[in-house]
DNA sequence: GATGAATGAGTCTTCATTCAT
DNA sequence: CATGAATGAAGACTCATTCAT
């Protein structure tokens, strides 16, 4: 097996396993087991059980951040409106974690119980979530878009955890309502949800 | 010492060092050298580690279960409109959180990266919650005050997230903002937040 | 059993394993099999099998160097001669090494071949008779007693690489010759085979 | 490359590294870095990392072994006094090991904390050096040339002891004086330094 | 001959738990 | 009740060696 995939298919092993059990109650030999490869094998490719975790974490991350800034150049934002703009960041961010549920898990939930450099990778996510989120408002505050009266802080956390919550609780507890059609529906709620209040 | 006090002092530690460091980042090494006690002490009030944690947990719980019958018994429910229903049950939700900020974390963070029983009584808290918005809302839509067209699955989970993550932010990770008149504006914020596309 | 005993008795186990079998080729199952303990014990009074190595060693280096002070000290300088102080450095070496050699064996040989800290540990020995040495020719050639046409470097080199390699020799490899006649038989031959090209 | 050029290119990056850090923190995996070939070719050539060693020990050993008795042959022994015998052993000895400092450390030093197969494969080299000048002295005590009353096992280990002490000083850790000249001075001292109290 | 991915036996180390004092 | 020395199962990691290409 090339190089690539032997890793890949560590990797995807090893998210499966840190989804379901978590990291601390996933040991190496559960990994090896469940890729049927020898123990020494895994330390080819990694330097331990920590850089496997990073690994899993510093991918998804480069795709996150990957697809949001893709996504966000694609779109024109001189067209759309401001609450056409927060509909496409919502169901942007719901479609990203819908594609992946057991890194969905493991960020928004398994992750968030660890220490030290692994707790530090996993809530990368929410930070930048929460950052972009922040800014947007305060684009929305200056140009008018967004009522001034609110307080920003406290709001982007609402959005936040509102978004990310829903986002776990039907992709990963229900396990399902992951296709196009569910996650439009749930994009919609949730802009019908802050619009009213949030808008000028 | 009286047995009651020494069973306190351990899990006032145990309490301070799972926040801080997690459940599996704690030993108890870390708790009776954090308590100045000798390490059999320990297994004269708990069976072990997890007994530690999930008594834990249950006091809380018990008290969080407490605190919500007793202040809804208190309140007049027919006296107060459903938008004051709202409010009161999303402030409760923020003191009872506020009050003790090493507990909100590990119910709301530290805990959910466990598996198994831990997990479960970690767990126990952001379900009942869920259930009790989701009830909530189930009659307001039967009383005719919350609006017909809500998906009441989808509104609870942004709810809940929205309150949780919120506390979260400002109560553990800005360690600020716990006094009674931060919490009356974080509510008054929530509640504007929701109420406009929640109520008939 | 007490603290104190427990960690000797694992020295002494430890010491013996070491000079027979060598740093590398010892493993810390043989250790507490030798002492008849379990695993854990081993690392309730040394953080590793390093630290078992360097406290020997450390312990050994406290004694060569109290035991160097105090015979020192014993002594009358001014009513020796140049000859009696030398012999008196060769025999108090020669007895140190002989009274314990299976840490004579580590220090002057199953030490050598270690790397880092380790072998810093071990190589100490040497470095120290070595600038004793060198010290005492300084000092005699200064006050007359030792021949000023001498190279010291050199000299140093001998007289330690002789006296070392005799004890290793005669207490290691040929397990006798370590009571006190002999020692003082070998330290009238040292004496005799260097004092003639040594002093004026 | 030659198969013999190949064996050659990894027998001379082990000894670099086996002199620096020592067997056993020498691994393959430096050696194949070190020489920039593939991990199987070493096998190719060796039965495995012992074999390596060993095979640089047994090398060096006829290199030693031959060089002693040409050099030996080469002389005219009726013609020397045991004075420039002894001078002459010496040299001739102190000359091999400047030629190659790591092996010299290798075998002084190295080599010494090893066990089993290894630790018998570098110390062969002591033993033959040490049987040498024991049979030098014995034959010098028949002829008359040396002293009857010495004690010739001490003595050996004396000269030994000395030579290869100092040898080590001044080619290894020194990393310096390994001209002829200094070879030659050296030599000097060392037969001045025994010559007085050797020979009658 | 050369390669390097794969192997797995061997070791160290951790830490929750026990129990005699 | 309190103590803390002792335990040993469990788990991470290493590295010499193999073998199919």
């Amino acid at each position: 097996m090339k190089s690539d995939e032997r890793r890949r298919q560590i990797l995807e092993h090893a998210k499966a396993l840190f989804s379901r059990r978590g990291y601390h109650n996933t040991q190496i030999s559960d990994i090896i087991a469940s890729a049927g490869i020898a123990r020494g094998t895994v330390y080819q490719y990694f330097t331990g059980k920590e850089d496997i975790f990073t690994s899993l974490m510093r991918e998804y991350y480069a795709r996150w951040v990957k697809s949001i800034s893709i996504d966000t150049h694609r779109i024109d934002l001189k067209s759309i409106t401001p609450l056409e703009y927060f509909r496409f960041r919502v169901s942007n961010t719901l479609t990203f974690l819908a594609n992946d549920p057991e890194l969905c898990n493991i960020v928004l939930r398994m992750g968030t119980g660890l220490s030290g450099e692994l707790s530090a990778a996993a809530r990368r996510f929410e930070k930048k979530i929460l950052g972009l989120i922040t800014d947007d408002l305060r684009l929305g505050v200056r140009s008018g878009a967004v009522r001034k009266d609110i307080d920003i802080d406290i709001f982007a956390n609402l959005i936040v955890g509102a978004v990310l919550k829903t986002a776990h609780y039907f992709f990963v507890e229900r396990k399902s309502n992951r296709d196009a059609e569910s996650i439009a529906k749930m994009s919609d709620t949730i802009v019908s949800a802050f619009a009213p209040s949030l808008f000028s």
